[in-house]
DNA sequence: CAGCTACACAAAAACGTTTTTGTTCCGTAC
DNA sequence: GTACGGAACAAAAACGTTTTTGTGTAGCTG
């Protein structure tokens, strides 16, 4: 049962059927060169009438550009997993990057893991790139370099200071917010769980906690969990963390992590949010569903998407000088660091 | 400041430094051909030193195979809406197929709809599609069939009895295993709330569901609303189903409907559970952070996305006869529908 | 009326592959 | 000694565009 390939029409087949050269067809339809303006009506009606469309490999071969980018998320890579419970983000990133890039008339390519052999197939052959949380010293963006393909990315490459064609939260400022927010509702002493990815965010939201303890006197109580290690890897920071005290809250910056440590917590006793408060930098499925909900960072996923599709377009066009784009974040109140107005007991 | 855009090495580059023709380089390298074994190891030791990778381009116009293939969502484009809040099955499928292309060197490209012009601009040369959800006689399939582009499609088009390439879930035995459900937790009477768009979902429900009513000596109580409607549609259509009478149950298929079906009653004094049990066919963001949280019928995503990429290479390489593939479903239980256990007055 | 310009279109080159068809060399059989 | 065949490679065609260069005609100038 072999399939017949039908091919669509060619621009030949158009020319002969307009009773003109290729040359024409091409200049009518893209409005280029010296075509009077009645062949040129003809020659788009005909080639309308046909459902002519330029096939893009030719199109692109010829021109060295194939009108599509890619998209390659870092932190899913090194979490080694693609069907994602609990890093939703991602996902709701690529469908809000493919409405953008639709509106310039480009294709979404979503592309894995651009280091592990063999290559996806034209994944060099594409426009540009979005990268999301680079590493430090990210060798994808490093292969991106040598080949000289534009890239923006999504929160910085750490181990590149000059590079600025980067969109990101103000992670400093968020966190600001959630330590205050924390405050607020009471904390005394915050415990901080970050995750051993060397990328921005775990650099940046550590580095203003650690500010924040010296402004506000307190002692730092920094963990770490590698982020694959999940709600697991939360769990046994959780009582590494009680271990330590009971602290007043606990701020978690994924939330799988902030899941495990609300777990931890709540099997050895207490409650949530009546003896200590949880919550997270990155929301997730699981931080929604867990009893009761726990309070995180929103990201505005439309926003970034645009403003990420936005910078790489520039920097194709090699238009404009390139500036970071930093993004407000919204911190979503939840039942886990809401004062108590019911009583538990 | 124009971007120097420096090409990777050429074919022609490999075939000069290892002194020998471009066609013993394709050869070489594709494994075709009669080249002795010492020159076939040279050329291959030459173009991995240079760092070469065939133009996907080139190799596409020649070979007409692009090695990408099309995902497309169409409820999402009757939604208008790609940041989506409360439709992530969509974003899910998305990462999970791009896991699984990965795994055959394909790449996957998210095309939004292929019926509005300007058309995505490769989207025609695509090797094969997955069409998510299509509608009754869906034009993006009446493109795809006219255009010979082989496909697949998440749930059947209604309109096409005798194509067998589809994937989904087994949806009237999974409104069987609901019904029973809350029968089993004491509703006698049940309303059912589906959607518009005219799909295989849609109707395999109500049928289903019209079924088990006649089974159960029950009369039916449908009510419709659109999918676009949302949160807000599902209070108006939980405002009507009041409007009959109270039921014992609700079953709406959207989650967001459910979660506006939810509040209608809970604004109105009734409590879910304890007065009316409310579950959704396809769980949401929505479904999920409601009070009390909604039940919901589960979909495993990873091997939806497995079964549609498998069939639809099938389909592509024209192997085996196509046949539909029926995955089962999961009622996730949650406290919308569980008898209750603690007094909640 | 020669020469120039503008116009409207056509021919051909180029993009980088894969594949089909040639070519050369060499050993062997008749 | 000529014919044959196979091994190892090279030349060239083809894929479908875009763009550069070419060509012929008409209108205008001096």
């Amino acid at each position: 049962m072999a399939r017949e390939l039908q091919h669509g029409a060619t621009i030949w087949d158009v020319a002969r059927k307009a009773g003109v050269s290729i040359t024409t067809v091409s200049h009518s339809l893209n409005g280029k060169g010296n075509i009077s303006d009645a062949t040129r009506e003809r020659v788009r009606s005909v080639a309308a009438e046909m459902g002519y469309v330029a096939d893009a490999m030719a199109r692109g071969l010829r021109n060295s550009r194939m009108n599509a980018i890619g998209l390659v998320f870092r932190s899913l890579d090194s979490l080694g997993n693609y069907g994602p419970n609990g890093v939703d983000v991602f996902m709701k990133l690529a469908g809000a990057a493919a409405a953008e890039t639709l509106n310039r008339n480009l294709g979404l390519m979503l592309v894995p893991d651009l280091t592990r052999a063999p290559l996806p197939p034209f994944s060099l052959s594409l426009d540009g790139y979005i990268v999301f949380a680079p590493h430090l010293d990210d060798p994808v963006i490093a292969l991106l370099e040598k080949r000289g393909i534009p890239y923006v990315s999504w929160d910085r490459d750490p181990g590149r200071p000059g590079f600025r064609n980067w969109v990101a939260h103000d992670d400093a400022a968020s966190t600001l917010i959630v330590l205050d927010h924390l405050a607020a509702a009471g904390a005394v002493s915050i415990a901080y769980v970050g995750g051993t990815d060397r990328n921005a965010w775990n650099f940046d939201c550590e580095a203003a906690y650690v500010a924040w303890c010296l402004e506000a006197g307190a002692e730092p109580r920094i963990h770490h969990v590698p982020e694959r290690d999940g709600v697991e890897g939360g769990q046994e920071v959780g009582a590494r963390i009680l271990a330590d005290g009971l602290p007043g809250a606990v701020f978690c910056l994924t939330g799988r992590h902030a899941t495990g440590v609300a777990q931890a917590m709540q099997e050895r006793g207490f409650s949530i949010p009546g003896d200590v408060l949880v919550c997270t930098g990155s929301d997730s499925e699981h931080s929604r569903q867990h009893q009761p909900p726990i309070s995180a960072l929103d990201v505005d996923i439309p926003a970034a998407a645009a403003a990420l599709v936005q910078q790489l377009v520039d920097v194709m066009d090699g238009a404009k000088e390139p500036a970071p784009v930093l993004l407000p974040a919204r911190f979503l109140e939840r039942e886990s660091t809401r004062p108590q107005t019911t009583p538990s007991r």
